[in-house]
DNA sequence: TAATTTTTTTTGATTAGTCTAAATTTATTT
DNA sequence: AAATAAATTTAGACTAATCAAAAAAAATTA
């Protein structure tokens, strides 16, 4: 059995793996899951104790087969969770994330296979990311984050990287959503900030920062 | 903050108070929680600390408005994801006790709000319980244990004392679920066991510790 | 290469919850 | 009232998860 302790730090280092950055260090995890470096070795004993991780010390870890499935289905739960809140509870997005961070952990097999089907089998959350299958199965779309594009591309949101209430609201009251399309008017070269034609009519200034954090897809 | 632990002694002490027998002490919570009187002790002391318990050594405790209202909040949670898995997620009335045992402690009260709200405000729960309200009220309702009628009676079967599965599942194989109307035909004077007449053609025996456990009202 | 900085691990303590065994208090018998 | 039994608390130890401070290793810089 694994405890809600150790089921995050799986996620994290699940998803500090899939980045193009330097993986699941220790000084990473602990700043993830705001904890400290020395909390992470000790936790990262026990995981490698349970062959959940590869674990060497001074180095990155990685997950083994065990430790990714486990990771996958919680991410699973996770995904289905912030779905049912938002598409039957009426929650914005902007609103789930720390309550599937908690929901994930109620451990069911047969709970998240009734839930899948409740919501009729949804293929992602209501942030764009995929819901991986019961056998941890995922799929990874074609996604480019909108700072690389060019000026006069029209794209369509699909997805965020980042998925804070303060980031997701400001989406939110800018009208950002999933699904939405808009285009590049207009691209400042002294700081890569952006002016999007969302409409007709209105157009709009966003940071780097935040261009960084939007995926788009071609329309 | 309460942990989990904490708010499963409230929710434990909440219902021993309830009863008529003994009261809440020391080693019938350690029972029905499946702990230590030990343990018990030391966490008694950490409740009255906060102010959630009356506690005297060597004497039954009992909650604090404070500790009342945590623990009937507990149960409303706890009812109503019940309910939403019984009446949502098609699961049966004897499968969702430990499932609901764990959705119960995520702590929100726009989650249990909204979750209230797409069940349609439920009243009961599917074993029969009533589902206090928000301010932590909750109906009393006028059932009588089936033990304590007489031949001849016919009665609804309006709730359960008892909710382990091993319970619940044969009530449920028997057809005796809630709704259902039974006429006790027969009193067996030597163990108490009844001959319940389930309909025109079938009637069954239970036992009297069956009897004691199912609640009845006039049909 | 040597010095310095950063990262990681070790060490020793803390808190929550638990347990066994022993001590104490309360209740029941004789 | 004394002896016995039952319930409860205390004492001491354990695991899981955490932290601060010190030590050690790795990476960087000079
Ligand atoms: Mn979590
Ligand atoms: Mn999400
Ligand atoms: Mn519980
Ligand atoms: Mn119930």
């Amino acid at each position: 059995m694994l405890s809600q302790t150790q089921e995050n730090y799986l996620k994290c280092i699940y998803k500090l793996s899939e980045e193009i950055t330097e993986g699941a260090t220790t000084n990473t995890i602990a700043e993830v899951l705001k904890t400290k470096a020395a909390s992470v070795t000790s936790m990262l004993k026990k995981l490698a104790s349970k062959k959940l991780i590869h674990y060497e010390k001074y180095q990155a870890v990685s997950l083994t087969a065990k430790g990714k499935k486990e990771a996958l289905s919680i991410i699973r739960n996770h995904r289905l969770w912030e779905y049912f809140l938002v598409h039957k509870l009426n929650f914005n997005w902007d609103e789930v994330h720390d309550l599937a961070e908690e929901l994930e952990h109620v451990n069911s097999d047969l709970l998240i296979k009734r839930l899948d089907m409740f919501l009729g089998f949804p293929k992602f959350d209501p942030h764009g990311d995929p819901i991986p299958d019961p056998n941890g199965k995922i799929v990874h779309l074609k996604a480019l984050p909108l700072c690389e594009c060019k000026t006069g591309d029209s794209v369509i949101i699909s997805g965020v990287c980042e998925h804070s209430t303060e980031f997701l609201t400001y989406l939110k009251e800018k009208g950002l959503t999933l699904g939405k399309k808009i285009t590049i008017e207009q691209i400042i070269p002294f700081d890569s900030s952006m002016k999007l034609l969302l409409n007709k009519k209105t157009s709009l200034f966003v940071s780097y920062k935040i261009t960084q954090n939007i995926l788009v897809q071609w329309a």
